[in-house]
DNA sequence: CTTGACTCTCCCCTTACTGGAACGATTATA
DNA sequence: TATAATCGTTCCAGTAAGGGGAGAGTCAAG
């Protein structure tokens, strides 16, 4: 029988963290009197808040761990960590781009002074009416591989062939990397049905950016500046033709992308 | 000229962001009309913005993107990330190291079931009185460095020599990572002033810990356990001794260390 | 003039706690 | 036994970086 103080003590545990793991249910003292609200705890259960801080230390959040202790089963145990795990490789991976991208930059603002200097080239085109087949939906920018995936489901389905790249129409005008309306498409060669129609924007400014998805951001700002100074207006929703993306087994660093306005005087 | 929805179009941030930046300061627009309060951006703040998502993704916090803002200095901006980087190699390698305990465990739980499992022996000692120079100070856990290196500088300036361990005796009963009353030391032959004292805890229980300073809580445990089962109870505040630390050139996992509980009948 | 899209402010919600205030209970000392 | 120090309790507010939504005002097109 030890109080909140010496069982924190012997835990290593804050005071005000057991009282919060008390409170959300994660961990109860093994008696609490019920005159003064005075929390006591076992020996044994040392053990317990010994495998939550375990837990905590492999970057399981507090449900997670609840979840565990909830099993009590050694195989789910050991098949949460292993999953942990992988997430864990993967954040490693992704900051390890970081640091590739961030070097980069060093080098390019100590040639430069800057490094906010991408140069690309816009241009005009008007585009012939094309035929596509999309999907169209309320979605988050990480949703976009399962909406692919769906869309060529669709197209298999209905014999559809895709004759060009994918593409993807923004309809808000506003960007919400949680929850946009988003079409996703392809065009095909001919067809008719639900989710095939013409796709005519007419005039269009365009550039090409080359890099992977995630800073899209700068071709954007290329463009708006080129409209601006041009004295053109948008004249409709934004979209992306994917060229060369990941699909085609190379590195998101040689994706090909290109990004239109359509545009009016 | 362009109101928040194409200008959050465009720069692929958020509305609700570009709305939060103006509210802290972050990012203003560039005109507000004064009425109904609507903000306006310009083109060329795109390049503002830019350089705000590129620092977010490089994992710069809120405060710190400011900061580079209001220098407008490549040289600073340059010296930033690299700090950033280093930030994040550190944490890659703090990463990995979980990855690695992550790997142990899940082998021990294969084998055992359990990975709770630390055969720790439990010894007693009557501890001899000890001439001890010490530094009492509330602190956290992160600033055991700095208390360490005062006492060595104490130490240099009253021309004591060190003749055993470094010790560190914890005088909260309760644990609180950030902020606890711990006291700092090591055992010289001689000597007197301010900061020398006798230490003599008396009977002691202890047990010996390999490895990481921040799993000291299973060695912990086993002695209460312990204390429990032989029928002892805590006398005085528990203390540590440093017998092979961060000082002698060897990895966290070979630390060697000693926790001892005062204890009487 | 109406309608629908857009924008505004304001408030609450998120994680895993930490800090403090106000107050009651226990314990060590005088 | 009286008092003071320590320990315990609950409740409230705050963190970083916004997200969700309500309710109200505004804008442009038909």
């Amino acid at each position: 029988m030890l109080t909140i103080g010496e069982f924190s003590g012997i835990c290593r545990v804050s005071v005000k963290t057991l009282r919060y793991y008390d409170q959300i249910g994660l961990f109860k003292p093994g008696r609490v009197n019920g005159e003064n609200g005075y929390r006591y705890y076992e020996v044994p259960q040392l053990r317990e808040i010994l495998l939550i801080s375990r837990l905590k230390q492999y970057r399981f959040s507090l449900p997670e761990i609840a979840a565990i202790l909830a099993k009590n089963d050694a195989e789910y145990l050991a098949a949460s960590i292993r999953s942990k795990q992988e997430e864990i490789a993967r954040e490693i991976a992704e900051q390890q781009s970081v640091l590739r991208a961030m070097k980069q930059d060093i080098e390019k603002i100590e040639r430069c002074g800057t490094f906010m200097n991408e140069a690309y080239t816009v241009k005009t085109v008007t585009m012939q009416p094309k035929t596509i087949c999309t999907l169209r939906r309320k979605m988050g920018i990480k949703d976009f591989g399962a909406a692919f995936g769906d869309l060529c489901a669709g197209l298999g389905k209905r014999g559809l062939k895709p004759c060009g790249p994918f593409l993807s129409i923004y309809h808000d005008e506003e960007f919400d990397r949680e929850c946009s309306d988003i079409e996703v498409g392809v065009e095909v060669d001919s067809g008719s049905g639900e989710h095939v129609r013409t796709f005519a924007p007419g005039l269009c400014c365009f550039a090409t950016h080359i890099g992977p998805y995630d800073d899209f951001s700068q071709c954007y700002t290329a463009l708006a500046e080129w409209m601006e100074g041009e004295g053109y207006t948008v004249s409709g929703p934004p979209f992306e033709l994917y060229i060369k993306g990941c699909e085609s087994n190379v590195l998101p660093s040689a994706y090909v992308t290109e990004i239109y306005f359509p545009i009016t005087r």
